[in-house]
DNA sequence: GCGCCTCCATGACGCAGGTCAAAACGCCAC
DNA sequence: GTGGCGTTTTGACCTGCGTCATGGAGGCGC
């Protein structure tokens, strides 16, 4: 994103809010502040933010963006991931995206939600209306370019994805998440690969995976057995893969010839 | 994007720069002027714009954005369609879109270009460097909204490529196309269905088509045929197709039950 | 007109990955 | 420990779409 950010990280004097010592203290203990839209904010701007959401803890498979629903409000994930999907009348189901602590909902939002939001373990997170995002827009022009980037961040991701749904093996679709994983987990710089030996957790179970690689549970776990047998990962229990031979993994993600 | 509009329909208040005649009624003429990025400024502001840009001709077949290469420009497309794409070393490609008259090139761009782009057909654009949009944003704040805008349909778009690309059939995903293209078209409403006999024009070959959809040519061509055997369409010629029954069409791509 | 070339349609066949079925493996309650 | 349940793995089989091959239709130069 480096680039990106030279197109909006030249920053605007913005307004200085009245400081909010325990607004922004209660935002010091969360895991989002330093990451995603709360990152671009000043301990006295986030007590703004602060006071205009409310705070929710959601309990594990609680669905709370509904595709085809009005679209009411935006989202900020403090702790816990959420998947993001869409699906078809007859239970096909395609998973779009994974959103973790600072992650933002609702950026690919009309008057209707296009996309379905759940929790996968218990999530905490702060909920906006849109009138208080535009108050806060028109208040903290800052965080329109930290959206945009954001917004040109997910692009890029969603045309790999593109490319992964529609061209490539399933093998190649396995080897290609386990990367991209790793670098989510920031196990290896991006762009970078990983040591060998890296140890991943996925808090997915292969029924998500499925769904998110447009495979089936079975054809996951086959490659994912294949990949095994072949000596390029272990998987020591079922939420955790060590990637051994990083390197061969990104031959086959890449199909390098 | 109505409800997208809402958030960044606010407009602050902006320089007006001297105006530039020439310019605005160079523009005038531009079929891009009344679409995206320029249709959210006005006749004096977009004489800026002008200014900025190096306006290009490109005959047909032309790579100006190669996956890889230093991203050092942004394109804003004036007349002539462009298709994107990202390609594997062993030549499998995957068109992620279209870009026509008004589409703003190099919003999913980092260092390096992430995608290709090559023209269909001669298409002439206005080009910017990196620095020149840079003043342009802090000139016109407007443009980034009207960015956000932009991006945030993209990114609609591309969740509902990956829903076809994941989990539809070749049928469906056939079914789906031509419904959005008719969208595209502006033959048809968002979200409304075309009348019956509808006519579209698509520039596009079926490798373009199979490209696109994740699928081949052999089975572009075997599924539109059995659309035209069944009744739902029909081919007068190679780049065009009458849609009979657009509501049989959308009961496939969107797989009613 | 004719030859050439590119793109498209269609048929025959093969295979990657889907479907169906049955173990095997946790994991929790008791 | 034992039993029950949900998830994962593995095997056997099937099929939708890919691959390969052939013929036809249009476009263009001469």
């Amino acid at each position: 994103m480096t680039s990106l950010n030279k197109i909006t990280d030249f920053r605007r004097p913005v307004a200085i809010n009245l400081a909010n010592r325990t607004a922004a203290s209660a935002c010091d203990d969360c895991g989002a502040r330093r990451h995603g839209l709360c990152d671009a904010l000043s301990d006295d701007e986030v007590g703004f933010l602060f006071r205009a959401a409310q705070r929710q803890t959601l309990p594990a498979g609680t669905v709370f963006i509904e595709e085809g629903e009005p679209a009411a409000y935006f989202y900020n994930v403090n702790s816990g991931n959420v998947r993001l999907f869409k699906s078809l009348p007859d239970g096909r189901r395609q998973i779009t995206g994974f959103a973790g602590p600072g992650h933002f909902l609702g950026l690919a939002a009309t008057e209707k939600n296009v996309f379905s939001a759940e929790t996968m373990e218990p999530v905490r997170l702060c909920r906006f209306s849109r009138a208080a995002m535009l108050s806060m827009f028109a208040e903290y022009p800052i965080l329109e370019r930290k959206l945009l980037d954001v917004a040109m961040h997910e692009l890029v991701i969603s045309q790999q994805q593109m490319l992964l749904l529609g061209r490539k093996t399933a093998i190649e679709r396995i080897a290609s998440f386990l990367l991209s994983w790793a670098e989510r987990q920031d196990v290896c710089a991006s762009g970078a690969l990983p040591k060998p030996h890296s140890s991943l957790t996925l808090p997915l179970s292969r029924t998500d995976l499925a769904d998110y690689l447009g495979l089936t549970i079975e054809t996951v776990s086959r490659s994912l057995s294949n990949l095994k047998r072949e000596g390029l990962i272990e998987i020591p229990n079922i939420h955790e893969v060590v990637l051994l031979r990083p390197q061969a993994l990104s031959d086959i993600a890449e199909a390098a010839v």
